[in-house]
DNA sequence: ATAATTGTGTCACAAAGTGTCATGGACCAG
DNA sequence: CTGGTCCATGACACTTTGTGACACAATTAT
């Protein structure tokens, strides 16, 4: 189940979000009809990350069997996994509530970006920062994936 | 499975790019028959890079198996695995969506380059540019090729 | 209880995307 | 040079999809 390309969308009125008819198509062909939308730090920028329910159970698992009084797990657990909120999809739209959208400083235009079993959502002026900040590293980063295979 | 020559092609009014005949014959003699297109960064300008399902699949499969929290690893993915999208040939011709044709500048005149498995879209004067560029790297490069034997 | 605020379901419109067809130009063969 | 074929492209009709609007339900405050 992969998610792929970018789309500019609006949040209206209630901070609802359409999600792209293809997303859509992805998780119906898996049977899926509820995200699990949290916030994540690029160490630039802040953004939500947007995964099927059933993925994020699998983040959960792991994230349950850490030691419970490692500092790293708890800051991880903290900030990543109590963000998690589910969000069905009703009419084609989730609803993103206030604390994650004020965390993402999310106003109206808003963009999706498709990275493998989970998408992100930027707030668009943050994502075109980002987008720049990210061609700018890329040629480093993609030779130190070499290690990778890649 | 190689693209070969480049050719001048114009998007419609709606993005859509004829595919080049030479091309189809490739796809269809390898039974393909969706591409899918993403944007990448020379250095010094920014195309698209089109490649049969197959091949970017591959790709795919290797980025997929990338820690999720390596920082390297989230510019590759956010900016060059996230720009791909499926574009299904339809009638000889795929959609280019917006985000990609504005951020590879296409508006009506285009360049294809074959480049062995996969295919470059570059909008007309770039590709202008990128040629005299590499044109003058030329002999210096291919000078520094000599490891890998060429 | 009533009002005010927030969230949800539904509908309809505008814009974007897609299928189909026709034309004209390029290319090739005779 | 001529006739025929193939292919890129423009045009048009039709479908899909994102988005705004509105009405209603739920929740909270007054």
């Amino acid at each position: 189940m992969i998610f792929r390309g970018r789309f500019k969308h609006n949040l209206d009125a209630k901070g609802r979000l359409a999600i792209p008819a293809r997303y859509k198509e992805t998780l119906e062909k898996n049977g899926q009809d509820c995200l699990v939308v949290t916030n994540h730090d690029t160490g630039d920028d802040t953004c939500l990350w947007a995964f099927p329910m059933d993925k994020w159970l699998e983040i959960e698992e792991k994230a349950a069997r850490l030691p419970q009084f490692n500092r790293a797990a708890n800051v991880y657990i903290r900030f990543f996994i109590s963000g998690a909120v589910e969000c069905p999809l009703k009419n084609g739209r989730i609803t993103i509530p206030p604390d994650l959208r004020q965390i993402a400083g999310l106003k109206k235009e808003v963009v999706l970006v498709g990275s493998g079993t989970k998408f992100e959502i930027w707030e668009k002026g943050k994502w075109e920062k980002e987008f720049e900040r990210s061609r700018e590293k890329f040629p480093e980063a993609s030779e130190a994936l070499e290690e990778f295979g890649i």
